[in-house]
DNA sequence: TCGAATATATAAC
DNA sequence: GTTATATATTCGA
């Protein structure tokens, strides 16, 4: 059986889903706290067949420190077991970018031996919005590029993006992420 | 099993 | 700036 928290935090709500373990199943956030919740609601039901029921978590407050923008040195603890061995690859890529930094979903191919199509598919699938931080892989032109938020893309999500890079200190020139922001996965 | 759909990259114009 | 084409993975008929 599995849980959701979630609260509202200025304009933004967050939400998570534990397993009866307490291991992350996936994170959500947005402006709107109904859709949040049951982005959530439908991916437990999807991947576990149950309906989750309520519960309160600190992990909250560590997902708010992040969209802020903190630096954060926390392990967070995910459940792997409903996303494929290429996505954890690939998540795994993510989880070392450094804050303040970004990558591209190139580089990541090359860093796998994969496709930057393939990379694209992965990230766009992120359970874990936030904790994985898939906000800093751009496209090759160092543009900001997509991000779908409760599973859906749309403009905003862009500028959503751009916001959590921004509150990293990257600061866009003419509407690029700077050279020296870019960082490579090591071989 | 196969075709279609991607949060792509690169080269050419 | 705009295509055209190659590409890896996933998902559904």
């Amino acid at each position: 059986m599995s849980k959701i928290a979630a609260e509202t935090s200025g304009l933004k709500c967050f939400g998570v889903l534990l397993d009866n373990h307490d291991l992350l199943l996936a994170s959500s956030f947005g402006d709107n706290p109904k859709a949040v919740t049951s982005h959530l609601d439908q991916y437990s039901r999807k991947v576990t067949g149950y309906a989750p029921t309520l519960t309160k978590t600190a992990l909250l407050d560590d997902m708010i420190e992040i969209y802020d923008g903190r630096t954060t040195s926390k392990k967070f603890h995910f459940n792997t077991r409903y996303i494929s061995p290429y996505q954890s690859r690939v998540y795994d890529v993510l989880s070392k970018i450094p804050h303040g930094r970004v990558t591209t979903y190139g580089l990541v191919a090359k860093k796998l031996d994969s496709g930057p199509r393939a990379v694209g598919n992965a990230v766009a699938t992120n359970p874990w919005p936030l904790f994985i931080p898939c906000q800093r892989v751009v496209p090759s032109t160092l543009s900001i590029g997509d991000y779908s938020i409760c599973g859906s893309l749309s403009p905003q999500g862009s500028v959503v993006k751009r916001e959590l890079l921004e509150r990293e200190n990257i600061l866009f020139e003419n509407n690029a992420i700077p050279t020296r922001v870019l960082w490579t996965p090591t071989r």
